[in-house]
RNA sequence: GGAAGCUUAGCUCAGCUGGGAGAGCAUCUGCCUUACAAGCAGAGGGUCAUAGGUUCGAGCCCUAUAGUUUCCACCA
């Protein structure tokens, strides 16, 4: 059999191929097979609507890694996949491509929105899955779900009736987030605040009986219109014979009371705070201690109501204006002020939200939270890294009611009907029903449900709870989360809050925080900046496998990391190392080679590398077990790049030259090393391996179903490696000469290597001919050589004689540096096994190895002085 | 207002439980040595933000300060 690759590593080329061949073979589908332990990661869905951007490339890659380090090493691992509806954001879209047609959604109503939005999915649902493949991510897409599906939506309307029935859910008038643009409320959670620069206006009431005035500021003029009271604090001695006495409102002229209410804050402004119940969230609370009038002076869309002929129909802003003038003209503005404030807004649209008082749906959350933030307290989950855990107890701990209910159509419908003759409620997982009182037909609550209520039992509805199926009774718990750490309040806590409650068991053992990909510059990526460096386009430049590796370097969990073009072309660069590496041992493969164990006749340099290799084992699964793919990564990179080419290749082409059996058995280990480095780095990059597996192995297996090499004990072989490291030692030496001196690698000279170590160094004689420029190798116990210059190491002098290049005085001033470099090294090592201290203090290990340090140093020294006494 | 992270070579970042500071890119010097110039061999470059402290020993632990980023809450 002929083994050969491309001359150019082109991932174009084979990317599509090999993951269609992944498909093909049924490499992603979970069985389940009760013999092994089950590893499960179900996928944070991705919206419809979306696109794959570089968040879900980091997220996916993470995922994609864990999940194929798990089925190489024994599990039986399962990732599911899907996507979200993504309500808010999903309409917005819809809407607005309705809006460029000219149509509203009442234009079409409810049933032929609802159609077009399935037909949204249908188009633009498969899209996202479609980018996922390009990543390499092995997700069984036989199991996909979507969050609409009828299982999920089954699983919805269930825990909705079971939550209800508990009492955990309940209707209420309170003052919500409202977006007047996406026309629905939003919880708290959906609100961005950020910094405005605003105004403060001082603003004067004038008391009913004449008596003056109370000053007060606001940032929200228009709002005046809804005042019910004014408030001070009780405990204001300013004010406390006020209490109780009435003003007239401004322009509006409506009578309301002084009320005292701890609320205020005495030290801020004057003291004062006009209170309006209907547009702000504590001056409902006030409202609600004193009994207070609401009033709602604002439409859906934010303007104002028809009751105050004057501002009716004007914007928010544009009647704040004209208020304001208003307030001026009647001698009640006071004085305008600059302040900046944080305003909240909708952290789909970026409009200002406002808040609004309305009758909306809410989980209860205060005991729901107990058993959520018991877990994590108790460790039976995990974060990576642990500090995540504070954000969540943070939120968790201070916990307000969740608002579930939004306006808008799609999304899971409230399985609530209302009889409009009698007023009667019913909850019920009837898709409809009569009333129980007066037996007409009931109205379904036109609202949805927030996205989120059914992300959170995402963990357990794609497993196909509330059926008892095989997958959930195997799969559930799953094991590893994989998300960023802006998503925690939204989605983290309430998947745990909604494992612990309907399954009574946590939704994942370890929840794996990652970074923000940010742009080269440390921005934010985001659509308005316009800064986003799309994924796909990055693979196809530089394929899949260099965007992955990029993404798993240097990047440590829960850490913010830079894109740049130069990160993912060094990721290229090692892909194309691989690959000539690849390309070079199957160029000098013969066709009928089969050996598949390690050769009998093992050499030192052979013996070195296998060592190498299976620490590197040993290390790659302690790593990988711990999440640092980022410290895995790096030393797949140092010993793929290091030690098994810029060494090992170049030991074994004399070898190779040589033919035979020295030939034979170096082939052997080329090939038993490299198929054990595509394991182990398979994870990371797939497509490559995977395409280098095949050809070398000629298609007998697939790499991705092969098991990953672990440490063994039966190939250690420390006296080799330590033996030689000293050959490397001394070759290094020679070159650092040589390229000091400026001498050409075709200039060659003969080596005489001075040493007590003659067995170990005779082993690599050919190693210095091809290695270090040697015309000839001569080892012995003594050789002066004065016309040489001499590198030295621990346990050698090499001479090398140059006649005409040696400069005595130069080589004088080189040894001297050599010397004054390793006097350093004996002061240091002296001074601190001189050290009491450290000899009483340090353990012993390191004590000794110190003491070894010192005594090769001074072994070097001794050769440098003896080198330095011979000029 | 509360909390957390970050500050290490010119740049981007690693650095596990405290034991003589690392990588990639960039720079400089040699090499087209038939796997790879997307490469090979060398070199230079760091009071690990600052100030204290604990320790035989601190990039790592503690305290404070500065700069920076983020999360949460939100005061009219």
């Amino acid at each position: 059999m002929k083994r050969e690759l491309d001359k150019a590593y082109k991932p174009a080329d084979f990317e599509d191929r090999i993951y269609k061949m992944w498909e093909d073979n049924g490499c992603f589908h979970a069985q389940i097979d009760r013999e092994k332990t089950p590893y499960t990661i179900v996928i944070p869905p991705p919206n419809i609507t979306g696109q794959l951007h570089m968040g879900h490339a980091l997220d996916n890659t993470l995922q994609d890694i864990l999940i194929r380090r798990k089925r190489m090493t024994g599990y039986c691992t399962l990732w599911l996949p899907g996507t979200d509806h993504a309500s808010i954001a999903t309409e917005a879209k819809i809407v607005e491509a309705m809006r460029k047609e000219g149509i509203t959604k009442d234009d079409l109503g409810r049933d032929k929105f609802l159609e077009r939005a399935w037909e949204w999915k249908k188009q633009y649902g498969g899209r996202i899955v479609s980018q996922l493949k390009k990543l390499g991510s092995s997700c069984d897409w036989q199991r996909e779900r979507f969050t609409m599906d009828e299982g999920c939506s089954k699983a919805v309307k269930d825990v909705f009736v079971n939550y209800y029935n508990k009492g955990l859910i309940y209707r209420g008038e309170r003052i919500i987030n409202w977006c007047p643009k996406c026309l629905t409320s939003i919880s708290n959670a959906e609100v961005d605040y950020e910094d405005q620069a605003g105004y403060f206006w001082h603003l004067r009431y004038p008391f009913k009986d004449g008596s003056g005035y109370l000053e007060l500021a606001t940032t929200r003029p228009e709002t005046l219109l809804g005042d019910t009271a004014v408030a001070v604090n009780p405990k204001d001695e300013r004010y406390k014979d006020m209490v109780g006495k009435m003003l007239v409102l401004p322009l509006v002229g409506r009578e309301i009371p002084v009320v005292a209410d701890s609320y205020v804050d005495m030290e801020f402004g004057t003291g004062v705070v006009k209170i309006t119940p209907a547009h702000d969230p504590n001056d409902f609370e006030v409202g609600r201690r004193h009994d207070l009038p609401v009033i709602n002076v604002l439409t859906e869309d934010a303007k104002i109501v028809d009751d105050y002929p004057e501002y009716a129909g004007m914007d928010r802003y544009e009647a704040r204006k004209k208020i304001v003038a208003d307030l001026e003209a009647g001698g009640f503005l006071v004085e305008t002020e600059e302040h900046a404030h944080n305003v909240g807004t909708c952290y789909r649209c970026g409009t200002t939200v406002e808040p609004r008082v309305s009758l909306q749906w809410f989980v209860k959350m205060e005991d729901l939270a107990k058993p959520a933030i018991k877990a994590v307290e108790d460790g039976d989950i995990k974060f990576v890294p642990d500090r995540f855990k504070k954000n969540y107890f943070n939120w968790m701990n201070d916990i307000r009611d969740w608002c579930i209910s939004r306006q808008l159509w799609w999304g899971h419908r409230i399985p609530a009907f209302y009889c409009d003759d009698c007023g009667e409620m019913t909850v019920t997982k009837e898709e409809s029903c009569v009333c129980p009182k007066c037996g007409k037909p009931m109205r379904q609550d036109p609202d949805t449900l927030d996205t989120w209520f059914s992300s959170a039992l995402w963990p357990f509805t794609t497993l196909g709870w509330p059926e008892k199926t095989d997958d959930l009774d195997f799969f559930y718990p799953t094991n590893t989360l994989v998300t960023g750490y802006d998503i925690i309040t939204f989605w983290v806590s309430r998947m745990i809050v909604a494992g612990m409650e309907n399954m009574k068991q946590k939704p994942f053992d370890t929840v794996l925080i990652h970074g923000l990909v940010r742009d080269e510059q440390g921005r934010k990526m985001s659509k308005s900046l316009g800064n986003g460096i799309d994924p796909l386009e990055v693979i196809d430049n530089y394929g899949a496998d260099a965007l992955r590796f990029m993404l798993a370097t240097g990047n440590a969990p829960g850490n913010d990391m830079r894109y740049s073009d130069d990160k993912v072309k060094a990721s290229r660069n090692f892909a194309n190392k691989l690959w000539n590496a690849a390309r070079f041992i199957m160029m000098n493969l013969p066709d009928d080679f089969t050996a598949d164990s390690l050769p009998a006749d093992m050499t030192i340099e052979d013996k070195w590398i296998v060592s190498k290799f299976n620490t590197l084992c040993r290390e790659i699964d302690t790593n990988i077990e711990s999440f640092e793919l980022g410290v895995a990564v790096a030393k797949l990179y140092d010993f793929i790049w290091d030690v098994y080419c810029d060494w090992y290749i170049e030991l074994t082409k004399p070898r190779i030259a040589a033919g035979g059996d020295t030939a034979k058995s170096a082939q052997t280990v080329l090939v038993w090393v490299m198929k054990g480095m595509l394991k182990l780095l398979h994870p990371f990059m797939p497509y490559i391996t995977e395409e280098i597996w095949q050809v070398l192995t000629d298609g007998a297996s697939i790499l991705m179903l092969e098991s990953a090499p672990m440490y063994d004990d039966a190939l250690n072989f420390a006296k080799e490696e330590a033996d030689f490291t000293k050959i490397i030692d001394a070759i290094k030496a020679v070159r650092n000469i040589r390229s000091e001196m400026n001498v050409v690698p075709s200039v060659k000279a003969k080596l005489f290597i001075e040493t007590a170590e003659k067995d170990i160094f005779s082993q690599g004689v050919m190693f210095f001919e091809r290695l270090a420029s040697a015309s000839e190798v001569e080892i012995g116990d003594k050789a002066d050589m004065p016309d040489a210059v001499t590198a030295v190491t621990d346990c050698a002098r090499i001479f090398i004689p140059l006649s005409d290049i040696v400069d005595t005085e130069k080589e004088r001033e080189r040894l001297e540096k050599e010397k004054k470099k390793v006097q350093k090294d004996i002061d240091f090592l002296e001074g601190k096994l001189n050290n009491q201290g450290f000899l009483a203090k340090a353990p012993e290990q390191l004590i000794a190895a110190q003491k070894e340090k010192l005594a090769k140093a001074q072994e070097k020294m001794q050769k440098i002085e003896a080198s330095l006494a011979a000029l």
